[in-house]
DNA sequence: GCAAGGTC
């Protein structure tokens, strides 16, 4: 239904009525809609902040929406610790949040001639934290109502409004004792470090700590050291080659695996005196891959770094920019679920509009004779849907843009079409006692896959092949392979840490994420993520004296904490007294110690110079020694890996063994430099 | 100036 758009001063005439406050403009219209059975009249404060009106016979209803938080917490202290805040207008805090200053004026203006308000923002404690700031700052709490409802439908909206409850305070206040320990924590510590920066260099740099940035950081830098500390272990394989038809093809030795080269050397030996292996077993076996669900924000962002290398902020800050754009729907969600109340067809058909669609949007109305089904995924979001195009005719979209919308609307119409079909040829066979397998596998019906074609699985010939039949050797040759690293994190694989670690929310995590390379706590090299030298220090500070901001524990203690609140069994003030003694005794413990830490973060910023420098880095040595704590490590590491590799190669000598790890790209870094230093003192003592 | 959490 065409709503009709009135100015300011049209809804300025109404004198009394209830305020439904949203938590966004998206939210407000549904409400607005669904309340008012689409009656509801829509007005614009200064040309651009939407809110609504309707009557139910007897009273008015005005309904007007945040966005987001309207208030955050402030200080006026600068030093630390600081344990006094208050809450502000978000701008106040945030300058990038300057936008939110007209929503807050209109919340502002309407709320004198409310004679009730009601907290319909999104039920959970955030929401109930962002309405009630809103009330007790501009409105009345005494004269206010919670709406709870879980989805944005026209029935949950109307029965939650039937049903209004009291303001929840038990949510409430948890939810603002969430926002207090975040700053508490995050502040104290921030400043602990920034003034031990300062204290040595007498300069300011922007540090940082939180409970999801610093279990983040130390999760990479853990990482990080795993990989500079490794050791590759020889270990004997097989390449061996045959020919099935007329190609030649690999082969994988099945058993026995060899534990030594000896062994290996036998292996291949009894395989080129034999020359062919005979085939024992052959299964062709078909498997379906059933289409994915549609989107949440995580699966988009993984997608969109694998198939383009985007990272995932720069997904979500298109998908966000696509969304205020009404080409796709809301992007910050979990959910993997459409809602079944949307009119699919309609969206194809002005998807088959669009430049590129048609022919896709036909095949797929044929293959489904326009039943259309959604496949659905596990992942659930109470307030959000999974992601799908809205079918509004992009106008001007960049390439990026672009792509990532071309991403979201071939997943939405793959999770329509069939199951896609895959061939998988699996053959045993057999040299003497020796086993070797042969596989393959090839694409027979594309399915979604012809939508959505991002798999690795292309269509191939099969040879084929039965039991009984004879295969020839072509190649037989022993290698030595080499145990590799732990992998490099990347972007996407920092953020799906913290999702399975369940730390941050669907909105943040990419964004805090960032914050660890504006810090420069990280940096990227070629799409792999390093730790920086000031990245190694601040962790090492952080698990030396505030080590419950490295673990992701602080955050299951948070929401235990939200719980028992809510709960009835601690109050909020007992919670805060806690975390405030908490931080007290810590930073007690780090001021005799400030010093050091400013002297080591200043040496990793390469502002001063150690006075025992290492002798392979620029890192202060270890009391009694030349090397710093990392190199040591990495030449103990080097000492006891030795006999690891004596194993393999009895005769190796530790000189031997020395140089070659110091050409060996698979080693660590450091372990490497380690192995190079003692390579030019052998050198240099000759 | 620092957090994490909302949303444009």
């Amino acid at each position: 239904m065409p709503v009709k758009q009135y100015s300011w001063s049209m809804c300025d005439k109404l004198y009394s009525y209830t305020l439904i406050i949203a938590e966004k403009p998206k939210a407000a219209r549904r409400i607005a809609e669904a309340l008012s059975n689409g009656r509801a009249r829509k007005c614009l404060y200064k040309r651009e902040v939407p809110y609504w009106y309707f009557t139910d016979g007897y009273n008015y209803y005005v309904v007007a929406s945040a966005v987001g938080h309207l208030f955050g917490l402030k200080t006026n202290e600068h030093g630390f610790p600081v344990f006094n805040y208050y809450w502000a207008p978000i701008w106040e805090v945030d300058a990038k949040a300057y936008y939110a200053k007209k929503y807050y004026e209109l919340l502002e203006k309407l709320s004198k001639k409310a004679v009730l308000y009601i907290n319909a923002c999104d039920y959970d404690i955030e929401g109930s934290v962002i309405g009630y700031m809103i009330i007790r700052f501009l409105g009345d709490p005494r004269r206010a109502k919670r709406m709870k409802y879980s989805s944005l439908t026209n029935e949950e909206l109307r029965s939650s409004f039937r049903r209004l409850e009291p303001l929840d305070k038990p949510m409430i206040e948890a939810g603002m004792c969430r926002h207090e320990l975040d700053w508490l924590w995050g502040i104290n510590i921030s400043r602990a470090l920034m003034r031990a920066y300062k204290l040595v260099t007498g300069k300011r740099i922007s540090l940082s700590a939180g409970r999801v940035q610093s279990p983040t950081l130390i999760e990479v830098v853990n990482r990080e050291k795993a990989r500079r500390l490794h050791i590759p272990v020889p270990v004997p394989s097989l390449v061996v080659q045959g020919k099935i038809g007329d190609q030649v093809v690999s082969l994988e030795l099945i058993s026995p695996k060899p534990k030594s080269f000896p062994e290996a050397k036998s292996i291949a030996e009894k395989l080129r005196t034999v020359g062919v292996a005979r085939i024992i077993d052959v299964k062709y076996k078909d498997e379906y891959i059933q289409p994915p669900p549609p989107f949440n924000l995580g699966d988009l962002q993984s997608e969109a770094a694998r198939i383009y290398g985007y990272s995932p902020a720069r997904t979500q800050r298109i998908a966000e920019q696509l969304y205020l754009d009404a080409l796709i729907s809301y992007p910050r969600t979990n959910s993997q679920k459409l809602p079944p109340t949307l009119n699919y067809k309609e969206i194809l058909k002005k998807i088959a509009g669009i430049q590129g669609y048609r022919l896709l949007v036909e095949k797929l109305f044929t293959e489904t004779s326009g039943y259309l089904k959604p496949r659905q995924g596990v992942k659930e979001d109470p307030a959000h849907p999974a992601i799908y195009p809205t079918g509004v005719k992009p106008t001007k979209l960049s390439a990026d843009q672009w792509k990532i919308y071309d991403l979201i609307v071939r997943r939405f119409m793959a999770t329509f079409s069939k199951p896609a079909r895959i061939r998988n040829l699996k053959a045993v066979m057999i040299v003497d006692d020796i086993k070797l397998g042969f596989s393959a596998k090839t694409l027979m019906y594309a399915g979604w896959t012809y939508y959505y074609p991002y798999i690795d699985v292309k269509t191939v010939k099969l040879p084929v092949i039965r039991s009984g039949e004879y295969v020839k050797i072509t190649r037989v040759a022993v290698r030595t392979s080499y145990t590799p690293p732990p992998k490099a994190y990347t972007k996407i694989g920092i953020v799906k840490w913290m999702e399975a670690n369940n730390i941050g929310t669907e909105a943040t995590r990419a964004r805090i994420m960032e914050t660890l390379f504006t810090r420069k706590y990280l940096e990227t090299r070629g799409g792999k993520v390093t730790v920086t030298d000031l990245g190694f220090s601040i962790a090492e500070t952080l698990a030396k004296y505030f080590s419950k901001i490295t673990s992701v524990e602080l955050t299951r203690k948070f929401e235990e904490y939200m719980n028992d609140i809510r709960m009835g069994v601690r109050s909020r003030e007992q919670v805060l007294d806690e975390a405030r003694k908490t931080l007290l005794k810590l930073i007690d413990e780090y001021m005799p110690n400030i010093h050091n830490v400013g002297v080591m973060l200043a040496i990793s910023m390469g502002v001063l110079k150690p006075q025992n420098k290492c002798s392979i880095c620029n890192r202060e040595a270890v009391d009694g020694s030349n090397l710093c704590v990392y190199h040591k490590e990495a030449l103990e590491n080097l000492k006891s890996m030795y006999n690891e590799w004596r194993k393999a190669i009895p005769d190796i000598t530790w000189r031997q063994y020395v140089e070659k790890i110091a050409k060996m790209k698979n080693a660590g870094l450091w372990v490497r430099e380690v192995a190079e230093y003692l390579t030019l003192n052998y050198q240099r003592s000759v």
